[in-house]
DNA sequence: TAGATTGTTAATCGATTAACAATC
DNA sequence: TAGATTGTTAATCGATTAACAATC
């Protein structure tokens, strides 16, 4: 097991949601060259990480299944469940609240908050949705130490500073704005203004393709 | 202006979305120097990125914000509207419809689709909710290339081959599963569980880090 | 002018891929 | 054994960064 790159780290969640997507009645082993295959990627390049967090595959044989998702879920620490708040009750927030993927992963809402009184004391998808200055209180006694903000880009800052403060030291932010942390705090942006770019950058492409051939 | 690299385009957006944020009273022109520190990038890789989809800016100056901005959005084809329909009006696909940062990039969700006979005919968030069958004639008539996948992953295939049926030729995927398309259909995968892997495991190494020291 | 800034060329770095050896 | 597969070493490729020239 060797240090991981960031690119090797950024594929092995989609190695691990196919190794599981995979029918009960599937062989026990699996050669890199099918999931090379499946996945688009180069054999090479996926015997090269499979190495990196597991114990590697026999020859001829190829990588045991289920070895190898428990291989990839330790690595990616997916045993060691996060508590995560969540800030934000509108319809995205709502959305990550019902999202089943996450626990998949090892992330856990305990909680959601928001300004908007109509909503506070209410329960969403089983998490109460509490107001904003129980923040402190209920991260430091819950030891939650991940804050997903879903409000709207205007507000992101200050429900940023108020994590961090709540003793927050990861944020994945989900308003379409930049935030500035101290350097101890990490920030993962969820960009989907990326994704969609690329995708009718590609678009474009294609059509254009078919306009001159 | 040259070909621009997959690294280059996925930039874009932050660079857009960065200097859309400045202030009104901002000067009118900004330095590589200050994008770079802003978006924690270098300085020469800003220059180049810039380069390669605007005419440039001015020694001692600096680029103009405003034709930047234009350059940015000509490039990613931000003008050219392009149409788009979502299946699956749950509440991913609700969150979705009122995500308002999408128009910024050129794409405009014209109609949702859905089995649920509760939903369908409804309104929500200015768009109507059809049923599946009338998914045909929608996308015909409107001439739209794109189609978002919003249900759960295992009506996620199914429903992408209605949309390929119904002339989508590039599809935008929420559903955390794997698709087959044919090679004329561009496919992206929105994938959470990898912007979540990516933190927690930097959450962890921040911990563990911690621990030691 | 002097200095801040752009832009280019060359070097470095990291990741991917190709070729081949090792293994069961 | 023969052949499919893993794993490693070296080459290639692409992106980033450093150094420097050009510009206003």
């Amino acid at each position: 097991m060797n240090p991981v790159s960031r690119q090797t780290l950024k594929r092995m969640p989609h190695y691990l949601s196919y190794l599981k997507s995979l029918p009960n009645d599937r062989p026990a082993y699996i050669s890199a060259t099918v999931i090379a295959a499946e996945l688009g990627l180069n054999q090479v390049q996926v015997r090269k990480d499979l190495a990196a967090v597991s114990g590697g595959g026999k020859p001829k044989v190829g990588y045991a299944v289920l070895s190898l998702i428990e291989d990839i879920e330790k690595y990616l620490g997916c045993g060691d469940t996060n508590s995560a708040v969540i800030v934000g009750a509108g319809s995205l927030g709502m959305a990550l609240m019902s999202y089943e993927g996450f626990s998949d992963y090892g992330l856990n809402i305990v909680a959601a908050f928001d300004t908007n009184p109509q909503l506070t004391g209410k329960d969403a998808h089983g998490k109460t949705i509490f107001p904003m200055p129980k923040l402190d209180d209920l991260c430091e006694r819950l030891g939650v130490h991940i804050g997903i903000i879903a409000v709207p880009a205007q507000s992101a800052q200050g429900v940023c500073d108020k994590l961090i403060k709540s003793g927050i030291r990861a944020i994945w932010n989900f308003a379409p704005v930049y935030l500035n942390v101290p350097q101890n705090v990490i920030l993962q942006h969820e960009n989907m203004a990326v994704s969609l770019s690329v995708l009718s950058k590609h678009l474009s492409e294609l059509i254009h393709a078919g306009e001159n051939h």
